[in-house]
Parts: C-alpha cells; sequence; structure tokens
DNA sequence: TACTATTTTCAAGATTTTCAGAAATAGCAG
DNA sequence: CTGCTATTTCTGAAAATCTTGAAAATAGTA
C-alpha cells in the first residue's frame, strides 16, 4: 500500500517519538498506520507498506495488544487477522493513562510500600525515609487519581479537560459553598493550615 | 560512602525503572541517590558511591540538569560543585510534567498543526487527517492543562489531588449553579448535547 | 486426518546505547 | 603565565536492543 506524504510524514514521526515513549520504532510506526487507517488492517498489508519484516509486525502488534491499544477481529470470509484502534480518542488516552500507571508507577509504589514498613535505622536513612514516604504519598495519589479517571465516561472527561486552569476557581466555590452550608465531610476543611 | 540496604535498594530500583521512564540507570541511580541524600552531594561522593565511572556521573548530572530535576551549588570554602534535588515534591512533580510535556508531546503537535494545514487529497488522507485533527485537539487540551498546572501553587495543586473522584462532583456542582444563577459564559452550556 | 494459510518463535546479525578511561578544557591561586 | 585541580568531551569496547529470515507452531478446512 503506498501511504500520501502526509500520513507517511506521520508515521515516520511516531517511529522516531517511540524512543521516548518507551517503544521501539516499528511498534510506533504501526500504531501510526492503524491509528490512521479507515479500515482494519491484516499483517501482511502492514508488513508491505512499512517495508519491515513479517515477524517485526508480528511482534510489534503483540506488543500493542499488550498495550490494549490495537485490538484484533477477523473479517467475515477471511482467515486472517485484522487489527485496529479504538474509534474513541478519549478511550484511547485513558488506556494510555493507565497502562503507564501499571507500567511506570506501579513497580515504584510496590518498593516504596515496601521499604516503608521497616524501621529506618541512623539519621541519614531516617532522613531517606522520610523522602520515600513523601514520594510513596505523592504517587499514591496520582495512581488514585488515574484509578478514578479510568471510572468517568469519555463524556465527563472531555468536560473536565475543557474546564483545565478554571478547576482551581471551582475549588474556590466549593469552599464559600461548603462554610455557607456546612456539609464538608473531608478530614481538612478548607484552609486548616495555612498556605 | 556506604549505602544502608533500603536505600541500597531504592537506588538500584531507580536504576532499573529508569529505561522505562526514558532514562538509562547511571542517570536513574544518581537521582534517586540525590533525592534521598540529606546533604548535597560532589561529583566524586557520587562516583565513589555508585561504583560507576566519574564521567558516567558528570554525564548523568548534566542530562538530570537539562530535565531540571536536580540543582547545582557552591559550598563556601569548597571548589568543587554539589548537587541536590528540589526538596518539594510538588515541585519536582510539576517539573517532571512540564519536561515530558516538552519531549513527549509538543514535537507531535508541531507536527500535527503543520500537516493540517494542508487539505487533505484523496479519501484516506481525508479519514486520516479527521484522525490527526482529533489527537491534535486532544493533545492541546492535555498541553493547555498542565500548563495551567504550572501556574498553580503546591498548595493548590494538593488540594487538586485530594480531591481525585470528586472532580466529577464538582462538575455537577456547577451545572446547578449556573442554570440557577445564569451566569454561565461557556460556549457549550451544559447538557446542550446528549450524554 | 492431511493439507494449507497464517502466525509465532528463535537465533543470529545489525544497530543503538551505555560506559570507562583517556584526552581536552576550564577555573583558579600563586 | 604556570601549575594544579575539577570538570567535560571524546572514543572505542561492551552491553543491550532491534530486526530479520527460517523454522516451528497453530488454526482452519476439506
Amino acid at each position: 500500500m503506498e501511504l500520501s506524504s502526509s500520513i507517511q510524514a506521520f508515521v515516520l514521526h511516531f517511529g522516531e517519538m517511540g524512543s521516548r515513549w518507551g517503544i521501539n520504532r516499528t511498534v510506533g510506526q504501526i500504531y501510526a498506520l492503524l491509528y490512521l487507517s479507515d479500515k482494519p488492517l491484516n499483517a501482511e498489508e502492514i508488513t508491505d507498506t512499512l517495508g519491515v519484516s513479517r515477524s517485526n509486525v508480528s511482534m510489534g502488534l503483540k506488543e500493542l495488544q499488550s498495550w490494549r491499544l490495537v485490538r484484533s477481529q477477523h473479517l467475515p470470509g477471511d482467515r486472517k487477522d485484522y487489527f485496529s484502534t479504538p474509534e474513541d480518542i478519549m478511550e484511547i488516552a485513558l488506556t494510555l493513562v493507565e497502562e503507564r500507571r501499571k507500567r511506570e508507577l506501579d513497580p515504584t509504589l510496590t518498593l516504596l510500600r515496601q521499604t516503608l514498613m521497616e524501621p529506618a535505622g541512623d539519621d541519614a536513612e531516617r532522613h531517606a525515609h522520610e523522602r520515600m514516604q513523601q514520594m510513596c504519598d505523592l504517587m499514591e495519589q496520582v495512581s488514585d487519581w488515574s484509578h478514578d479517571l479510568q471510572k468517568l465516561n469519555p463524556k465527563e472527561l472531555q468536560r473536565l479537560l475543557t474546564l483545565g486552569s478554571a478547576v482551581p476557581k471551582l475549588l474556590q466555590m466549593k469552599d464559600k459553598l461548603s462554610v455557607i452550608g456546612g456539609k464538608d465531610k473531608r478530614k481538612n476543611p478548607p484552609d486548616s493550615s495555612a498556605n
């Protein structure tokens, strides 16, 4: 399959960016191709289009499936596997967030929790444990937040994203409401500590 | 310098995770060491502690400084450079978000904007451009959101993070308020389209 | 069951990245 | 300027990763 120049540029770019995103070039190119394609592609088509080996494509597809960024399906009257990316880009983004959390956060979180079970020995270790505790707390919050995101539907997520910088203003608004209504159930009421 | 076992474990872990985070082992180890240290360290001390070459430490420190995750300072009466990480973990997290945006998002955003200036040719390219437009829109929102985060002070950021899953409820609250007060200035008032 | 289409695995070669030591550079006191 | 120390850059070797073609495994079909 011949690619138009703009599609080609995008595919090549994804290949190059792959290293920054923690995937290799072929994987990046396969994903870009599937993302832009208006129909599912089989491994053979991908191989021909990208000009890489068939086995490379097989491995790449396997990795993309392990990330849940690519799905396979069968077309009627055809034994080949056909691959595509989800339609909804919000869904794609959520998947990416979740998988990165699993790979980049969870292992460290596990180590930190284990380490912090043990008491610190000398002064240096005591300080180190404090630092680890800070990191652990933050990572847990980010992790929880990531889990919460997964529960939102794409629509809610879209609104949240659009809101962007307006969220702090919402916070202020909430504070006022809480003060008036007295319905604040959080452990730390607003401004319980100085800024 | 001798490391206690829990510190050692953390340093080694950061070295291993480095590859997933887009840095190499030595860089990961140097960062972990500085993060846990209760005082700034010079390159010589880092070299001895980690058992890697002096030149490696030099390169690693340079990279960490390019990420703005490590700062250098001079101690009175000493010609050596001493290195440390910022105290506030929230500040560290913000730096990380910003630098990752620059490295992982911005280049793609640039390419997408350029590409989308040109009109699409055939049907396949038209579909591809639609997909690129979706990705571009989302990335711009994430990028804007990341910029907005940078403007928050650590305290506000902390509250935002603690809020987590409560944000959607806040959204609902806002909707009700807007309906009552009639002060909604957004282009798309709440529920202007079906969910 | 045997045959064929398709996918996956494997081991070797190619490429890229990491690393230590050597050489070069920079900063500074005398 | 000279000699000394601290730091960075260069370079080739080692290690890790990527890519490939061939072989093996799997799945579908007659």
